[in-house]
DNA sequence: GCCAACGTTGGC
DNA sequence: GCCAACGTTGGC
């Protein structure tokens, strides 16, 4: 057992990913078909390197951002690994990228499938309150990061507040 | 390799 | 709409 090429299954990992609702909220999520989307437009390495280290089951916090009042709105899971998001190569899409060699794509982008909206949004506010959760990215000053990592304990106390 | 200029994010 | 914080670009 425990050979090196002895394939183990990695623990579950959490992240937190952010959509402006007037953009795509979870709701919009909810109502994709399958209640899956692909995650494309992310165009920050960090945000995309975090996305190639995402596995299927792993477990995803939908934060609300640029949202009155921004918040934690509900759960997500990855379905599929990281691969080349497509719109980097249309010249009609926003978040086209000129630069991007589609023999090597710069970018890349996972789906991810709706699990369940909270049914009170976990305000901003309320999650500064948590001294247990002081060390959480998004609470951050400055924090940008569109795609992050939740540690599991932030992901455990975030769900005892959302509660069931 | 530095760093000023610029663009973007996102809370307020 | 403002603006601080941050990432990227490009001249040198």
């Amino acid at each position: 057992m425990a050979g090196r090429d002895t394939k183990k299954a990695r623990t579950r990992r959490y992240w937190l990913m952010k959509s402006e609702p007037s953009v795509f909220s979870i709701d919009d999520l909810a109502a994709s078909p399958k209640q899956t989307t692909s995650w494309d437009g992310v165009r920050n390495y960090q945000a995309r390197n975090f996305m190639r280290e995402m596995e299927p089951g792993d477990q995803i916090l939908f934060y609300h951002s640029n949202a009155d009042p921004p918040a934690i709105a509900g759960i997500a899971e990855v379905v599929k690994q990281a691969y080349p998001d497509p719109t980097q190569f249309d010249k009609k899409d926003t978040h086209y990228d000129p630069a991007s060699d589609p023999g090597a794509p710069r970018w890349e982008m996972v789906d991810i499938k709706f699990v369940r909206k909270f049914t009170q949004p976990l305000a901003l506010d309320r999650l500064r309150e948590e001294s247990q959760l002081k060390g959480m990215v998004l609470l951050r000053k400055g924090s940008r990061l569109s795609v992050q990592p939740v540690a599991e304990k932030e992901w455990n106390h975030i769900m005892k507040l959302a509660g069931r």
